[in-house]
RNA sequence: GGGCGUGUAGCCUAGCCAGGACAAGGCGGCAGCCUCCUAAGCUGUAGAUCAGGGGUUCGAAUCCCCUCACGCCCGCCA
């Protein structure tokens, strides 16, 4: 689709860069950049005069009119006119280009890429001590898109989840469990609750950290009981993990535990490859990595006097694993990983070991201040998804009082996580943000139910009339051109969001193309039309209803018939 | 103190990495549109020293430097 029209307009401009010789005049340089971008004013436009100009020592609009004039079109390409309007080189789309997106769209294959090669995402991996909160769930909801929007590029994704089951605030949760019983409520808030009345006593009483350290002791060195202890813990507070990842549909493809690879060895591995560089050091007994090399400062602790692995050191074995087995690595982590993520690449790259593709998102506060499952400052994904359902069924009901208990329950479980995902997913990860109700209760315009009202308006026309055979030419009318011109865009929008790794940009290309199909809408009656019209604009429809399902399932956001 | 990130109308956000043709949307405000395919929609209107200052450039919200404000980090925690 687009990008197809993009190759062509690439070929056209280069042909006539070397027709004008303009190329070899500046080779030593290399490949001249086309610097072709989509504008208001053209569909694809090049502003490589304004490079030119310089060198050639001539004004940049007759250079772009040099190139228009040496530009030859074949009679039946994507490309139907190019223009040059002062500096800039202007390139549009051709009928055939039109007709051919309408008739592709109305089949399966033009929403998927072709094949890439194997990429592991990992993302959420929240510590197993409490359930998602959300700002947990950024993380889950920008990594489960990521997943989808790599699936669609063409790439054969993995998602995993990375248990920390060895850190201290499992070891917290498995001495708490000891002193405490889990009450009745879902296990991850029951172990929550757990977590918090331990930390609490270990804050008053100093001297029972000990036992905590024990247990960690204990554990790495594969003591069989305080393993099954941990084990258990941590499968409950996951199960209840799960339960909460499923309602955001989402899914991991496979667990990994962190004492997978301490057991395997592997990251006793990594001591030793690390060793080999020359650049540890022991300090107190406490083995240390010199990154100064590297840009950092600090030194990186690998392992403890006690002879026990740390958190690094362990994920640096998972990271060798996963650059071992794929051809991309991506990591969702939060802002508080930035320089420990750094020190991690560092260390892989001494390794000789690819590096991850690292997305950091910024934190996710309260108007009160900083979340924290430590002192149960947290408003739970469970909560948020209870109470945006419970408002979107008011929404329903006052909206389609005609239709039954279900139905509205139904739209209201799909509009509540559409509006929770969409709300998440539409904001760039690098922006801080400040979690607010009303914002979340808000189903308008910048939000899903917006798209997936579109895609049911959509779904209700088709439903209305039998498609039949249609002939693309008669769709000439300005909304409708820029319809198809939209869902076109659909390949681009995902190629350049799998290459970046920015799944806001498929968010805000959900809201355009939901917009584009108003006001289609709104400008073309379809049922009421002239029968050849109404033919062409029910495929117009039918693709459009397309590339709104796609795109809403890429996003992750439920597409319903009717709402 | 150092590092990273952010600062765009009353509020929220896109655009910034790859500088280019009038800074794009939403919320809120104002004025309209349901004898017409679902009004969770559509149309019009008002509202912006693109944090501030300097620099590079034919051209800067976008690149560079400085300042200010906010967030995150700088553990033998994860």
């Amino acid at each position: 689709m687009f990008l197809d029209f993009r190759r062509d307009v690439e070929s056209l401009l280069r042909d006539s860069l070397d027709r004008c010789e303009f190329e070899s005049m500046i080779r030593e340089e290399g490949t001249i950049d086309l610097e072709l971008e989509t504008c208001p004013h053209a569909d694809l436009a090049s502003t490589v005069s304004f490079r030119l100009a310089p060198v050639l020592r001539r004004s940049p609009a007759s250079i772009a009119k040099d190139l228009e004039n040496m530009i030859e079109l074949p009679p039946d390409g994507l490309v139907g006119r190019v223009e040059a309007m002062g500096p800039y080189l202007n390139f549009f789309s051709s009928r055939r280009f039109l007709d051919s997106v309408l008739v592709q769209a109305q089949g399966d294959e033009c929403w998927n890429a072709s094949p890439k090669g194997r990429a592991i995402v990992e993302h959420t991996s929240a510590n197993p001590n409490g359930p998602l909160h959300v700002g947990h769930i950024r993380n889950s909801v920008i990594g489960d898109t990521l997943v989808r929007i790599l699936r669609r590029a063409g790439y054969d994704v993995e998602s995993q989840y990375y248990v920390n089951d060895m850190g201290r605030q499992i070891a917290i949760v498995v001495w708490g469990l000891d002193r405490y019983p889990m009450d009745e409520s879902k296990p991850d808030h029951a172990i929550a609750k757990v977590y918090i009345e331990a930390n609490r006593d270990l804050e008053a009483d100093l001297s029972l950290v000990s036992g905590v350290d024990e247990l960690m002791q204990r554990y790495e060195a594969g003591d069989q009981e305080v393993a099954a202890r941990f084990r258990s813990a941590v499968d409950l507070a996951l199960f209840g993990l799960g339960e909460t990842l499923v309602r955001l549909n989402i899914s991991h493809d496979s667990y990994h535990w962190e004492s997978e690879f301490v057991r395997d060895g592997s990251t006793e591995q990594i001591l030793r490859s690390l060793e080999l560089t020359g650049l540890t050091e022991l300090d107190e007994g406490a083995l240390q990595l010199d990154l100064s090399s590297e840009g950092f400062e600090k030194k990186l602790v690998l392992k403890r006097s006690d002879g026990t692995s740390l958190y690094t050191t362990r994920d640096l074995a998972y990271h060798r694993w996963k650059a071992q087995v794929s051809d991309r690595v991506v990591d969702v982590l939060g802002a508080d990983h930035k320089l420990i993520s750094g020190q991690l690449k560092a260390a892989l790259r001494l390794m000789e070991v690819r590096e991850p593709e690292i997305v950091i998102f910024e934190f996710v506060s309260l108007p009160t201040g900083s979340m924290s499952t430590r002192t149960g400052k947290f408003i739970t994904a469970d909560e948020l998804l209870d109470e945006v359902e419970s408002q979107a069924y008011q929404e329903v009901t006052t909206r389609r009082p005609e239709e039954g208990e279900e139905f509205r329950r139904a739209v209201a479980k799909d509009v509540g996580l559409g509006a929770v995902r969409y709300d998440i997913v539409k904001v760039s990860p690098d922006k801080a943000t400040t979690f607010d109700w009303k914002s979340a209760l808000d189903f308008e315009k910048l939000s899903a139910p917006f798209i997936q009202y579109s895609h049911a308006r959509a779904c209700s026309i088709l439903r209305k009339a039998d498609q039949k055979e249609f002939d693309p030419r008669l769709l000439a009318a300005e909304e409708e051109v820029a319809l198809i011109k939209k869902i076109a865009q659909f390949d681009m929008v995902i190629e350049r969001a799998a290459a970046e790794l920015k799944p806001h940009q498929l968010a805000t290309y959900a809201r355009e193309l939901a917009e584009s199909f108003n006001q289609f809408y709104r400008c073309s009656p379809v049922l009421e039309a002239e029968p050849r019209i109404k033919e062409a604009r029910l495929a117009l429809v039918n693709a459009a209803r397309k590339c709104l399902k796609v795109t809403l399932e890429t996003l992750g956001i439920p597409a319903m018939e009717a709402m």
